[in-house]
DNA sequence: TACATTAGTTGTAATATGCATCTGTAGAGG
DNA sequence: CCTCTACAGATGCATATTACAACTAATGTA
């Protein structure tokens, strides 16, 4: 098998992939009651610091102004809050609230399992190389632009 | 390293993955000028047969209505086009128009060398193990759901 | 022939998103 | 101290994507 046929099996494991990872997100909106941006916005504020506007638009890669909407969304359901920041008014301090940190616990909880029962359906043997794999993977493809 | 551990690596890599995969699909936008939805529509038209509207709403995993318009940006931008179907004319089939053919001609000339190059940024004796260690991922995340 | 089924389209509405613009705050130079 | 600039965030506006429901036209069936 030459390189080009590698090439060849590497997109279509991907494409499967990708497509696969795309019906996991449609499976997360339709069950957890977020969209896919509330929820994403809700990980990055369950993980780290209490965020300004522009740090989540950075992590989310997304328009601040999109991200102010998604934000005011998470407000209205009580999911988040924004709070002045003392030291430069212009910031907005934003964090989950008490209800916001039970649904970030829940997805992480799901995120879980779900990841320790794919582990549990690869053989043993298997985890190391398929770990190592990925990040070979992440690596080559990190360095690489799709269009010239 | 323990299951627990595992399953958590596994979570950041194929994390990591998704965003990058997701970064691709914002710069195929960009450079090809079609959305996502079209270039998946292209894709699989210029892969397969001339298709049915709900054969394509089924393999792009979209509902007929959105499809029926995606279909309408393609007829307008002259990329495909709708025929009755002589047989049993309820059907369309919907094909690319040489246009169409070009652009999808380039995009895959573009998927090519782009998975060309990253199969050639990967170390050849690691080439067997990421395409098989992906198909055993996909295997595995094939049979599971990520909310119970 | 009348009724049910199927393929596709269109009306309507929700959601997402970006660009341009606006407001308020902070900092820098004179 | 005042003014000008830069920055954070919010909002107006325009558009795109998508789903659900209702509709039209064609086909099959009892």
């Amino acid at each position: 098998m030459d390189k080009k046929d590698r090439a060849k099996r590497l997109r279509e494991q991907v494409t499967l992939l990708e497509r696969k990872l795309g019906m996991l997100e449609d499976e997360i909106v339709d069950c957890c009651g977020l969209t896919m941006a509330q929820c994403h916005a809700v990980v990055e504020l369950g993980t780290g610091e209490p965020a300004s506007l522009n740090d989540l638009a950075r992590s989310l890669n997304l328009e601040n102004s999109t991200v102010s909407r998604t934000v005011n969304n998470l407000v209205n359901g009580e999911i988040a809050v924004r709070a002045e920041s003392a030291e430069d008014r212009r910031y907005v301090n934003i964090s989950l609230t008490e209800k916001g940190k039970d649904i970030f616990e829940n997805i992480e909880t799901n995120m879980e399992s779900f990841f320790d029962n794919i582990i549990r359906r690869i053989p043993d043997e298997k985890h190391d190389q398929v770990i190592e794999s990925l990040k070979v993977l992440l690596d080559a493809i990190s360095e690489e632009k799709c269009c010239r």
